[in-house]
DNA sequence: TCCGTTCAGTGATAAAGTCACATTGACCCA
DNA sequence: TGGGTCAATGTGACTTTATCACTGAACGGA
């Protein structure tokens, strides 16, 4: 069940003490992970399937921004516990997960003792901070029509998701993603349904 | 001149060979540390000052994504640095700044060794992230006349900046501020003059 | 089959972004 | 000291996106 990841690298003494000490869960789509304004209940360390993380603003629009995957340490759960703050935005898994949740104590020994641990960490991070930097110039300054076609081209048809849904993945409001899939559809390159889009080509 | 910097929590031999393999810079305001696309030079453990790390999308337009200051560690240096990928944005000093240029292997060392670096780490990763995530929301769901007043109203005036400028702070058009601007001078919020605002109250 | 609910379509209007060009102010310098 | 130059600002026209207020269509029970 841990094969392949991150704790397979650890020196025996401390993975057995991993062992011992983490709670592997497995998690089906739709799950909620935490909400914004909760409190870290553990750091989820991600072995398998898909979590996005969302956030809404004070206007009542959600967006997303990054998606977590296997080997992931959840950098939000992490500040979290750091600073004691609630958590800012909220988790909802994708496809679904199994996660290691990490107690406090033993990430700190991890964090002191294993060097492979800490690389991982700071790719985790660096892969958030990555995310979230290009995010900010897509919302900036892309156009949604291009944005909204890249995001159906990158994936497998037909998909399956409701306009509102797919307006929280772009962070925009669902009327401009139906007018812009009306617009495409007229075009013939996607065909619509209720909850359902094909995509030509 | 390293006096209240993370690298006083230091054990002593390992404070000594920081000092001894560190190189403290200081660049003047303007001064450009770094441009996308450039490979990392070292690490800079900031000391004083502030510096804007700001990217400019496909489109041309830039945009600020937040500010470093003192005791920060360059996030996107770490990133750079581990991945072997260039910078994806760019550094600017805004105030008089102090940087102690880490090199790698005492990186290394550091994060082997100091508890108390690595949650210096792990604090700048946090505000990065926390500043990412708190502009992805302002971006995709906020007014821009609510974004601008905001900006005015925290800092001192008179503002010495130009329009372009502060299109860039909030990532917009030019176009944008000047017409804004022109909108609260006419309700007597502010007075402009070339490259200065003044904010009544 | 009726009913409630979720999902999608759309007109009207406001906010923001883009393009093109006019005007203004600051500064240099002959 | 009067131009000349250039960065900074102003603005009209138009497009794109967001918001509000509905309407209608599809689905899933009861």
């Amino acid at each position: 069940m841990l094969q392949h990841s991150i704790l397979d690298t650890l020196p025996r003494e401390l993975r057995k003490e991993a062992l011992e000490s983490i709670q592997v869960m497995r998690f089906p789509p739709g799950k909620i992970l935490f909400r914004a304004g909760e409190h870290c209940q553990g750091l989820p360390l991600m072995l398998s399937g898909a979590i996005k993380v969302q956030m809404t603003g004070v206007s009542g629009n959600s967006i997303v921004l990054y998606r977590m995957g296997a080997d992931d340490i959840c950098t939000l759960s992490i500040g979290c516990l750091m600073t004691g703050y609630g958590y800012r935005a909220e988790a909802i898994v994708d496809e679904e997960a199994e996660a290691a949740m990490v107690p406090r104590g033993l990430f700190d020994r991890l964090m002191d003792q294993s060097a492979a641990f800490r690389l991982g960490i700071m790719e985790s991070y660096g892969r958030r901070l990555d995310d979230l930097m290009l995010l900010v110039e897509e919302v900036a300054f892309r156009r949604m029509d291009e944005r909204l076609e890249e995001w159906l081209q990158a994936r497998r048809s037909p998909i399956h998701i409701t306009h509102q849904e797919l307006a929280v993945e772009l962070g925009t409001a669902r009327e401009v993603v139906s007018r812009l899939l009306k617009e495409l559809e007229r075009k013939g390159r996607v065909s619509l349904a209720r909850g359902k889009i094909d995509v030509s080509g």
